[in-house]
DNA sequence: GTCTATATGCCGATAGAC
DNA sequence: GTCTATCGGCATATAGAC
């Protein structure tokens, strides 16, 4: 990471994301992630107020590169719909070998904060997953799904297992499984009423 | 929970279950459990070690229970198979509700430990998966699905995504349209080739 | 906006007695 | 098998100077 030009602000936000994102939210201290970033604590509270707040940036900033991230892949392919949705398992595949790769930072935030409802961690990432579904929603409507809410619910769920399940076993080949099935279930909408 | 007659092992396991499970393992320290079991800590490390230990027992009896449970919801219905694989899902959709239930303790452990893949939590969620999977196989196999093991991993992975939207959202209604997309799943396999 | 220095409390784990 | 007492370390957060 290149961070010579970066503000401090954006300088601690990404030191933070990568710490955060490699292990784990609450096994990381403010402490690392100001000698990290090369400032002292009083500058990373001055900026972000406090470790929650500094948690709410980082998920609100993995929220906004996945989504786009899943856009470009289904963008970028051609095709019928069901091709589309299989890009975005596809693309889980291709990412996942990576050995920085440790599942969906959504995910993995809600689920460390399983006991607070209220924790920013756990809106963020509710609020995430509903954008993509209601993104699929639209797209799959576009291409004549009718019921497409319905769908795109199913796909989300199922591409979510797919994250969990790949990041479990440390297995891409789990992604291309659930996008087998994943066109199944498109192909299955569009033969109740075709386009 | 009664507990007067369980082993003071089995006391303190039971009690940092609840713990655990409700809190989060990273987020509850040893003082608490051996406080809410009335044992000290020197107790806790003989039976158990190290809180590893201890996490590890959490997980494994978590992993029986559920796996039984699930094992019933299937037994308990009778028809076809889409039957007995949409009882999982509307088994999670009756359960969820409740206030004390917070999703997956083995997906939820595997995400707090994310930084470390030989972390006990990690290896047993991952040979809880495997046995559900491998469950599931069986299961599909012997109702007349060719290539079961492909549906039971896309199974698996649509109805652990289930468990995390259901979470993440506090909305039981995902389980049901997940069940509808294993139920389609399921009779599409069927159709590949009848029993 | 950034620093030095520090408050305050909880963490996992253990020595040694009985 | 269970206790009392305690170690050393790290957590989040802040007071006050510049």
């Amino acid at each position: 990471m290149i961070m010579a030009q970066l503000s401090t602000r954006d300088r601690v936000l990404a030191v933070a994301g990568d710490l955060f994102y490699s292990q784990g939210i609450r096994n990381v201290g403010i402490d690392a992630v100001c000698k990290e970033a090369g400032v002292t604590k009083p500058t990373l509270y001055h900026h972000f107020g406090s470790k929650d707040g500094l948690v709410a940036a980082y998920l609100e900033d993995r929220n906004e590169s996945i989504f786009v991230n899943l856009k470009n892949a289904a963008d970028q392919t051609d095709g019928p719909v069901s091709a589309k949705i299989a890009a975005l398992f596809e693309r889980l595949a291709k990412v996942s070998p990576r050995p920085s790769w440790k599942g969906c930072p959504l995910l993995r935030g809600a689920a460390e904060f399983a006991n607070d409802v209220d924790h920013p961690a756990r809106k963020i990432s509710s609020a995430h997953k509903k954008r993509v579904e209601s993104w699929l929603t639209e797209l799959l409507a576009e291409h004549g799904v009718t019921a497409a809410n319905v769908l795109a619910r199913q796909l989300t769920v199922l591409l979510d297992g797919a994250v969990m399940h790949v990041f479990l076993h440390g297995d891409p080949s789990y992604a291309r499984s659930s996008g087998m099935a994943a066109r199944t279930l498109v192909e299955a909408a569009l033969k109740e009423k075709p386009a």
